[in-house]
This record gives structure tokens, C-alpha cells and sequence, in this order.
DNA sequence: TCGATTCGTCGAATCGATTCGATGAGATGG
DNA sequence: CCATCTCATCGAATCGATTCGACGAATCGA
């Protein structure tokens, strides 16, 4: 309920005097700043964001844009929201649910009215209606994963790279032993659908095998659990069966796990199965070798490249250290900088203007800690 | 980058005129409506929310807490995240995530500085800060999930019935035929931390028992999934052990399934199960009979209470129909009235003050339409 | 035909911060 | 000792909508 006027008021000085003390924008003597300081406490008093907001045309508000294809809800589309929102807390900015079927609308509405300075987009699809609304409005945005080959007009994005990260899995059972390498893939809709990790994951596989010179079938999932676990029975069968299994389709982990239990084969004695991708929740799901997708570094990463397209005029992109340093924590800061590589600036510069180029960037997949990949039987020796 | 005079200018009225026609608060000629509407059209006008928030003391935007313990993620949080976003559209709002740790702090910065007119916090503790915060700054709030047996200061909440639910599981069951029934109920930790759906849920499994005359096996689960699988080898052990298997604990789900079938014992045919509760991800899951935790009706109960707990000043309560019935979409209003049932109103009444008293709603929980119950095997009779 | 309503619209004050040019007190220098 | 410059602070304009009292014109009843 207190205003700027009353701690003018009550520190015996003038409300710019005040504003100048809140945000540093002007040099104010030790004095008078700690008079104000104490009317602040003393009065509890908070800046009205909306005052703040509608002077300086910045609401330190990024909206995330979640895909919400009717009543359907992907677990990690959550996780990904919370932890955007833990990022963006570290560059001084709160988070904005959108979450209209729609999403163009709501979006347009946010951004037309001020609400936020910049926009996430998550799942972006190849013609993304979102996106073209933003673009339109000269409203910056940062995507989470990215379509196609296509560079979605420069804009800043990122992604896992999903090629790296089953190539990883594949070296690593070569690596460990096996010659006789199982990957299943993505379900054959996604594939169908050309799919960015889809597609990817596949080339990953083939690059892997290209070098390694093992052995990899390569097989689609399916979205139905059922033909899911008839797809790694086919990819068992056979007289000298794999003995490592890479999944990337982990949605019906639980039956396909179901399914290699009941052909009698056993984990990881008899075969080495390496998980890759997105485990939405950490509990529940079993303790195998695998490589996860790295929510934590995806999330500041995207959350990072927002804010940095924010320009001085909510525009171009500029380095948002000014106000990153007064809140950042070490933590965030460390992990989106350091936890992010290959940032090729400009494959294709389509960009409008000389500023600094729009930022991809393509984390590089790890090993997740855990148990170890297990090597293949010695009485069933490979090759 | 229009004003509300520039539409002013362009339809040739003042510009509270248009402010009239776009907020319905006045009566307008249908001849200068359509003027302004067009000139609105043509100039891609969209009011500033900063602006219309600073006069009006209005944000339209409700604040969510979603809890935050280091590094923690419980994928259902996410997913009422999303689920209550969708609901707030409903009634003309957005909703700010707030994922700081803390909580308080960041909780008080936006409530102080009017970026939301109401809270909704989830996961309440028995002494919540939060809750404490935002009752000292006299901001309204609703609550996800209650306390133990306190009322929480009379404020508005929402929970699931768990005494109902699991007491529901217990009933089928044995109206399936079943007359051992084994309850492998919520872990130690939560039981001792005396978690509201731990102890409810005992309470519902002891009090089927009671009226239906079966014998009940109740046990807690463990943190531990190997734990919680050596309980469920306890509970179906011994000379005549259950029929039917009641699970609340489902985080390891998955292990306990594992344990089930490494017994030889096959479902449905050798045991009925069946689950209570939070499922995060529909995916992945197996297609057992259960109760569902009803997130979308809870949703919309606990986001109905939180725009009701928004008075006319932002403080006391009163229907929040001018608004609502604007944007509201049938779906939601039908799901958010008709899908809560007893709304107790007022156990104890310690408010503050004569208004309407604040609303706490117990959800009456339902089987999920799935497959149906098994009943005991014919070749091993009950009793 | 005149006073009282009703109707539609206007003008101006207001919400609470930011920000820029101005100003007065001290410090500096010749 | 006066002109100049720096430093800290002040005053006022401004952002863009909402909202209330006022006001002219049309309508009504007698």
C-alpha cells in the first residue's frame, strides 16, 4: 500500500531521489541511501510492478508458450516449465504460463499487451503459427528444440543433439564389448511426422555403426505399447540375437522391459540396454546405463538466449548483463555458460541487420551417472 | 504500438469512449461501437495490461507456488501447473509460475507488487510460510492439497477424498468377490511426516474393512523401491494369502509389478490390483483398474476458488460472475461447478468478518473407466 | 411548451513509478 | 575572489489506460 511518495516522504527526500536509490541508476550519496533503505523496511514498502512496467516499457515477465494439443499432457513438457522458471528467476525474471490449445491468440495477446519482454516457444513445429505471430510483432523469442534442417529464421534456439547422443550410446556398448548392437527407435509416427530427435536419433545410429564397423539393427517403435514390445521381440529374435539394446522410445519402457523379462532374458547379464532421452520423472524407472536429456542445461540455456533478445528497446539482442548481475546466482550463471557448447552463430545468416547473429545451440549429450554398461556373457563371446 | 488515442483519434470519439465500448462498463451507441471496433481492427490496437493494472489494481493474474524442494521434481506438480493455467484462462487469467526454493520471498515480491490478485499455493505444509505471508499482506488465496485436521485459518482449499478413495478400492474389491484384500498403503516417511493422504488413506482402508467385513492387510510402503517390493512380498506371503492388491505408494510402481510376476503370481488371474491415485504421465502405465487423482476437476476447483477469493476491493470474497461469464468457457464452468462435491462450508468459522465463508472442498473420488475388476480365482474360493 | 429525465459522450483527474533537464552547494583553479 | 566544474538532489513530464462528474441533446409527461 505504500508508495514511492510516501518513502520520499518519510526519508525527507523526492521520489526520484528514492527511485534512483531502488534501482542505481544515478549515484546518491551513503547517506541519504541508507535513510531511504530504512523508510523502505520501516514502511514494507514494494514497487508497484505495473507502475514500473508501463514507465519503462519492461515487465521482467518471459511467457512460455507449453504445447497443449487437446487434453493430451507430456510429463515433460511440466518439468521443463518448472525448471525455465528456476532459470529465468536468475536473470531477474518471473514466467508466464501459456497454455490456450491455441496458443497464438494468448500469445499475441501477451506480447501485443506488454505482459512479458520475450517469449519461449516449446516444441516448435515446422510452420508454427506462434512463431510467425511473434515474428510479426517484432516480439523475441526463444525456441526449445528446433524444426527440421530448416533455421527457422534465424531466431536463437536449442536442442539436444539427439544424432551425438545415440551415437554416444552406440560407442559406448562397442565400447564395452558388444559387437551386436539392437536400436529402437522412435515410434514410426514420429519418424512419419520428420520428427527433428526422430530423425537424428536415426542418423545418430547409422553414424555410430559407419564407425565402429559393429553391427546395428535399427528398428522404429511403435506408439502402441503392445506392437512397442513385438518390435524388440523381432529385434531379439533371431539365432545370434544383439547383446546391447539402445531405446530412444521410452514412453512404453515399462512394457517393453516387461517383454524382455518374459522372454527370458536378463538384465544386464544377458543383454546391456541403454536408455536415451527423456526420463520425465526420476522415480519409478529402473536404474539402467543411460543418457538423459539435460532438462537443467536445455532449460538455462533457452532461458539465457530470451533474455539476451531482449534488446535495450525490447528489440535487436544485447548482452543483458546490467541487470543478470545484480541477481544472478553463481549457480545458474556457471550452468548456462558453462554447461552449453557449440553454439554455432550463423549457419545460414538470413538475419535482418548487422547485430550480433542469432545464437543455436546444440548441447552436447553425456553419459548420466549411474551403472556402469555391462560388457556381453563370456560364454556367448561377440563376433 | 497503438493507444487507446490513437483508436480515439481514428474512430473520432474521446478516448474514454473507446474505453467504454472495449470494457462494456458504460452504454454505447451501436453506431460509435462499431467505429471504435473497426478503428481497434484496424490499428492492431491491444491495451497495455501494464497500464489498464495500474489504474485498475487488476492484474488478471493468479500466481502459482509450486513447491520447490532442492532439485526435487514430482512430475504431477507440472502437471497441475498446466491443468490450473488452463482453468484460469477459463475465467479471463494468466498464471505466473513462482519456483523459487524459498517461496516466501519471491511470493511476497509479486503479491506486494500487484503482478497477481490472488495465490495459489500448492502442497501446503502444516506451518507454511507462504501461507503465512500472504495471510499477513491480506492477499487471497486457495490452497492445493489441506493440512492435517487444522483448517488452515478458515482459508478456501481443495483436496481429493483419500479416505474415500482407497476406502472405494477396498469396497470393489470385495464386491468383486474378494474377501482378502491387502493394502499396501503410502511410505513410512509420509505416514511419520503425517502427510493428509497418508493417514486418510489408512483411515479409508481400515474403515472398508469395518463395513464390509473382509480382511484387510494394511502396510506401509517404503521410500525405497526395493523396500516397497520386499512389502509387497510380506503382504502376499503366507498359507492363504489376499486376492486383491489396493496400491496408494505408485511411485515404484513399476519394481512392485517386477516383484509381483518374479512370485509367479500373474495378473489379473492370480491377483486383482488396484491403484489409487496420482499417476503423473498417462503413458507407460499399466492398464489396471484405479482410482485417479481427478487433477483436472481439482484444478478447476482450486482455481475457482482462488478468482472467488479475489473481491471487488481484492480482499474479502464475492462471486467472481461479471468477469467470468465474459470468457468462460461452458466446459470449464460445468467441470469446475459440477464435478466438485461437498463444499462444506465453515467447520469453524474463525474468519474475519460476516462475507460469504471460505470454501473447502473434499472431491469425491471415482473409479476410472479402465478395465474392470477381476474376481478371486475359482480353483482357490475365498473364505 | 416547459421542466425533468434519460442517453450518449466528453474532459480531466488519477494510478505509481521512471527519467531527464535544472539547480544549488561545494570544490577547484587561476 | 570570482568563474568553472562536479556532485547530489529536486521537479515535472510521462507512460496508457480507467473512471467519475459534467454536459448537451433527445425524449417524456403534463
Amino acid at each position: 500500500m505504500a508508495t514511492i511518495k510516501d518513502v520520499a516522504t518519510l526519508s525527507g527526500v523526492a521520489p526520484s531521489t528514492v527511485s534512483y536509490v531502488l534501482n542505481g541508476s544515478r549515484k546518491i550519496s551513503e547517506d541519504t541511501r541508507t535513510r531511504v533503505l530504512d523508510a523502505v523496511r520501516e514502511l514494507g514498502y514494494h514497487p508497484r510492478a505495473s507502475a514500473r512496467t508501463l514507465r519503462s516499457a519492461r515487465s521482467d515477465v518471459l511467457v512460455l508458450a507449453v504445447p497443449r494439443e487437446a487434453g493430451k499432457y507430456r510429463a515433460m513438457d511440466g518439468r521443463f516449465a518448472v525448471e525455465i522458471s528456476d532459470a529465468a528467476r536468475g536473470h531477474g525474471f518471473d514466467v508466464l504460463m501459456m497454455t490456450d490449445p491455441d496458443g497464438v491468440r494468448g500469445l499475441r495477446r501477451i506480447a501485443a499487451g506488454g505482459q512479458a519482454d520475450a517469449a519461449i516457444l516449446m516444441a516448435v513445429q515446422e510452420e508454427d503459427a506462434r512463431l510467425a505471430a511473434m515474428r510479426e510483432l517484432g516480439f523475441p523469442v526463444a525456441l526449445l528444440g528446433h524444426g527440421n534442417e530448416r533455421d527457422e529464421w534465424g531466431v536463437p534456439w536449442v536442442d539436444l543433439d539427439w544424432e551425438a547422443a545415440v551415437s554416444l550410446a552406440v560407442r559406448q556398448a562397442v565400447a564395452a564389448g558388444h559387437r551386436r548392437v539392437a536400436f529402437l527407435a522412435s515410434a514410426e509416427h514420429e519418424i512419419a511426422a520428420r520428427r527433428g530427435y526422430a530423425l537424428h536419433g536415426l542418423d545418430g545410429a547409422r553414424a555410430a555403426a559407419r564407425e565402429t564397423g559393429a553391427e546395428v539393427v535399427i528398428r522404429p517403435s511403435a506408439g502402441d505399447p503392445e506392437r512397442a514390445a513385438a518390435r524388440v521381440r523381432e529385434l531379439l529374435a533371431g539365432s545370434e540375437p544383439p547383446t546391447a539394446l539402445v531405446i530412444q522410445h521410452l514412453i512404453p519402457l515399462t512394457r517393453v522391459l516387461a517383454e524382455i523379462a518374459a522372454l527370458g532374458i536378463r538384465l544386464p547379464a544377458d543383454l546391456a540396454v541403454i536408455l536415451v532421452g527423456t526420463l520425465p520423472d526420476e522415480s519409478g524407472t529402473p536404474d539402467l546405463p543411460r543418457i538423459d536429456l539435460p532438462v537443467g542445461r536445455m532449460s538455462a540455456a533457452v532461458t539465457e538466449l530470451a533474455v539476451r533478445a531482449i534488446g535495450a528497446d525490447g528489440r535487436g539482442a544485447g548482452p543483458a548483463e546490467t541487470k543478470a548481475t545484480a541477481t544472478l546466482s553463481a549457480t545458474t550463471k556457471s550452468a548456462a555458460t558453462a554447461g552449453t557448447t557449440a553454439a554455432d552463430s550463423a549457419a545460414r545468416t538470413d538475419g535482418d541487420g548487422p547485430g550480433p547473429a542469432p545464437r543455436r545451440e546444440l548441447i552436447t549429450p553425456r553419459m548420466t551417472p549411474g551403472p556402469a554398461l555391462s560388457p556381453p556373457r563370456a560364454d556367448r563371446p561377440a563376433t
